[in-house]
DNA sequence: TGCAAAATAGCACGGTCGTTCGTTTTTGCC
DNA sequence: GGCAAAAACGAACGACCGTGCTATTTTGCA
């Protein structure tokens, strides 16, 4: 009872450095395969462990898919969020978390948007994966949200913007954007999702900023 | 070599009934679980036979899944394209396609989309389903390219429209939809829907439905 | 009613899955 | 360098997978 055993406060021992490097791969494989297509078995056979080895780093494949969540929601954080906020409220900063989020999601050829393809694995299958999973988009749905309402706060946007609505919007053209990207592999995605956003944000763009609307034209 | 054994001409034999039984069955899983969800043990199950005799009507599984792709296909023509085409060309037309569209991702409470859940599952595992995925999926774009050229050579829309971004963008609009409809569960997104592509069309619109921008309104 | 053919069942195979458990190796502080 | 703790391994488990066989049942026309 007395005597504390010392708390873990190495720095970095063995194990949390060979669970990175697992983590590493796993999102790799989530990436490429989905998180229901994630295995132990693939997952040992690409760290070269033993699969026991593997699995004794997470308790549980479920929570191996909640860890692979966590470690993709930070690590899109670090990709999209934190540089663009960098940038000054309103639109700039919106525009650059869009871009980024576009990069992103169409760029790397070989991985998938998690968030995108964990909506439709989970879409109806509850649990602590989907709960996880829906919590990190609803973080990120909320951090756009914010991005929106202060382009309207800071007068970039007019007054009476409705903000959830040019939320979805956007949000669609993402997900028409990974849609065509990766699945038809069309090209020119990218640059109509960015027209899209232009054509999104312009509507509602106060005059102060462009003039009235025209600026941004959909020519065929 | 002579006497050819009578071609199987008869109405609807046993076989092809319980097929059309299997392929029903099948296509409730795969709607719920994925096409890769789809197993042929639980569709013995749920059809109450051998797992052998349900094999026995598809040659493998990536022959049942394309079966599936293929059934999902004749209902959503049936469901959402013939109904929809009977309407005048142009935009009452488009606008029919999109709301049966609407209807089919968004309001049919257990059963996903094959073609949005598909293409997320099959965007980087190429082979025949994909590749009927795909077929599928492009159809159904062509015909929505299709009534948007119609509405814009019957004078709904403008000569300078450019079809391909519009089409993208009504289609982010049934991924946002399917996204936070299905998996956020939130409500109010068929209304963001039906705004959105009001809001797309109308920036297109040709004076004479409607008089100028400022007819749809996104107010907050 | 009989009989070939079609449809279905039953069983087994090899494989992968997540998971458990006991053993062995490796780590890191004394 | 020794030694406890942590980490990794190896084998096995039960379950499910798709698939290939051979029997058995059912169908539908003569």
């Amino acid at each position: 009872m007395s005597a504390i055993p010392l708390p873990p406060s190495r720095s970095l021992q063995k194990g949390q450095q060979t669970r990175a490097a697992i983590l590493d791969a796993a999102l790799n494989l989530a990436s490429s395969m989905g998180l229901e297509g994630l295995s132990i078995g693939a997952l040992a056979e690409v760290t070269q462990m033993s699969k026991s080895g593997v699995f004794a780093h997470f308790g549980s494949r479920e929570d191996l898919q909640i860890a692979v969540i966590h470690e993709y929601h930070a690590r899109f954080e670090e990709e999209v969020f934190f540089p663009a906020v960098r940038q000054p409220r309103g639109l700039p900063r919106l525009r650059a978390l869009f871009e980024r989020w576009v990069q992103r999601v169409a760029v790397e050829l070989d991985s998938g948007c998690i968030y995108i393809s964990g909506a439709v694995e989970f879409d109806d299958r509850p649990g602590p994966v989907r709960d996880a999973l829906a919590a990190m988009v609803c973080d990120w749905q909320a951090a756009l949200q914010k991005a929106i309402d202060l382009s309207v706060e800071v007068g970039d946007l007019r007054p009476d913007t409705d903000v959830l609505q040019m939320l979805f919007e956007i949000h669609g053209l993402i997900l028409a954007l990974h849609h065509d990207a990766k699945f038809l592999r069309q090209p020119g995605a990218i640059e109509r999702a960015r027209t899209g956003f232009d054509r999104i944000v312009q509507y509602d763009l106060t005059d102060q900023v462009s003039n009235k609307p025209k600026a941004v034209s959909r020519r065929a």
